[in-house]
DNA sequence: ATGAAAGCGCTAACAG
DNA sequence: CTGTTAGCGCTTTCAT
């Protein structure tokens, strides 16, 4: 019995009712008189019988479905970022009932919204021309991690510039000066912000940045490595880094055992995310907390308030935390 | 403009032309002629229409999204094995040009197929019931990882008993006899194929399986580290480890490490999976590898067939492959 | 509380 | 090659 085939007629026929009151059962159980109520519920569960939720949504109903849009670079799915976002979002949809559509697009084809009640974006990589084509369409949007500019649209991001700012104010209050800043690709919103932040925090604190010990990575290992070593050939090394991320840190990690200087006594490292992975070589790395868990929770619940109805844009900034372990000491004069 | 109030009779209205004919020009567009193809482009980009999917099904056509159905168990997203599902799945499906529904579940609803054209089942942990619901709903099927018995139902697995076989006679070429297993949870068909070749490796080598040299773990470390301590506080600990997975092969390697035991002079390892996240610590794992990226492929093509029309089912089972590296020496006597 | 009926946007005959 | 038209399965008025 192929009950893929089974439709709301079949179920109104056997209860005996009209394909009506079937639909209202199902949207809302409570329109119906109980007898039929009961007739329906037991038609349905003979029958086996599922909505076609396309159906459904063609007649003006809803999907019960979110998408949620990544950009596809390379590497994506090694990025504990990336991973954070589908986790968390894919969590909190199962919690609040909502299947997922993923998105991870790498073809120049927008996603076609059709098939989701409403949209989350993340910026990993600018993707501005997919928000815009959503926002013309009028699709019920959250952006995840970037304060977009454009007043209209919703979105949950997470205080980079200051998380940052207190980061690197640790390192300055434990005696280091020269500090450096493993920056992330700059074409992302996070890596700029984290980069303001630690600029000010010197300037904020009577000191200079000194572009030598900014180097810019794509978040990665290799790219860290080399900035490493141009800096660490320098006449005055960095005492501190300050890491995009937990991995690049990690790599400071490394390079810092190979080289035979010892962390923290020679140097301190503070990276960022509270990545899992990067904790496993003994040394606890100090690191800034990122909230992804809240942030996803954020963006579904603002996602679901607008799919039930108009609803002015939410735009929220959520704090992270540094969380200090074992790799940050005192610069020894 | 919200252009997702666009239809195609928009569109034919502004190509001057019938709806039949922009439908036409979509789906297979040199069935209509050349000037009107071209203003039916123009207006399709004027207006920036883009098709209703689900209006599209409801007509007989194609959604264009397959489902992957993931059993949702706690640390889903920190299992190498499920996370290259995901990534070869969602690879695969870019590729195809094809969108991903995404089912994570760990509430009891069942996926509704109705918002995908087939769905793509990997077996995790047994899940039947999903697998059943959609036979009986002839919803286009392939199960990944798993050879399923129902001989209606198509598949691509891997060979895990050879594999198993392979990993332990290379073992046992080396000289080993006392060689330990430790298995994943034999609820998961993969765990008890490569229990089976480990088994049928020792007997057909003219070994006798010793029960105390197999411990069952959930594919983690903390149970593998309780059987390891078993083991070892045994009279005769084990020379030689084949793991179910190369993050339980990683406590086995940490566990020497902890414990002075040098690997792998005084103990081999053999891993499963040849997960990139296990090869850090500087020893170099042997291990067997599995072909996820050719499975996702396979599956995808296999329920691209389906989709398209009728099919007998494929049943698929794919070679693994073991990799020499690092951790496996002879046994000195 | 309930049923009849009008679409939702599209595809696939069918007729020309 | 092209246009007309009948549904696909459901939700939602509108009557009753």
């Amino acid at each position: 019995m192929a009950s893929s085939r089974v439709t709301i007629k079949d179920v109104a026929k056997r209860a005996g009712v009209s394909i009506a009151s079937v639909s209202r059962y199902i949207n809302k159980s409570f329109q119906v008189g109980k007898n039929k109520r009961l007739k329906i519920e037991e038609a349905i569960k003979e029958l086996n019988y599922r909505p076609s939720l396309y159906a459904r949504r063609l007649a003006g109903g809803k999907l019960n479905t979110f998408g949620l849009i990544i950009p596809g670079y390379e590497g994506i799915f090694y990025s504990y970022y990336a991973l954070s976002i589908i986790r968390e979002v894919a969590s909190a949809l199962d919690n609040a009932g909502i299947d997922l559509h993923l998105n991870i697009y790498r073809k120049k084809d927008l996603f076609n919204p059709s098939l989701v009640d409403g949209v989350i974006v993340a910026d990993i990589v600018s993707n501005q021309e997919q928000v815009s084509r959503l926002i013309k369409e009028d699709v019920p949007l959250v952006v995840i991690n970037r304060r977009v500019s454009d007043s209209g649209v919703s979105f949950v991001a997470v205080d980079n510039y200051k998380g940052a700012y207190e980061a690197v104010e640790f390192l300055i209050n434990h005696g280091h000066k020269k500090i450096a800043h493993l920056a992330g690709d700059l074409k992302v919103q996070c890596a700029q912000d984290r980069l303001g932040g630690y600029k000010d925090a010197f300037s904020k604190n009577g000191l200079k940045v000194n572009d030598k010990y900014v180097g810019v990575t794509n978040f990665s290992r290799i790219q860290a490595r080399e900035e490493l070593e141009k800096m660490f050939s320098s006449k005055e090394p960095p005492t501190a880094f300050f890491c995009c991320s937990d991995e690049v840190a990690s790599e400071v990690i490394s390079f810092g055992e190979e080289n035979s200087i010892k962390i923290p006594e020679k140097l301190s490292v503070i990276g960022f995310d509270d990545n899992p992975n990067c904790l496993h070589s003994g040394l606890m790395l100090t690191t800034v907390r990122q909230p992804f868990a809240r942030m996803a929770q954020e963006a579904v619940k603002i996602l679901q308030e607008k799919t039930a109805k108009e609803t002015p844009p939410k735009r929220l900034t959520l704090e992270s935390k540094l969380i200090i372990r074992d790799t940050v000491s005192f610069l020894k004069k």
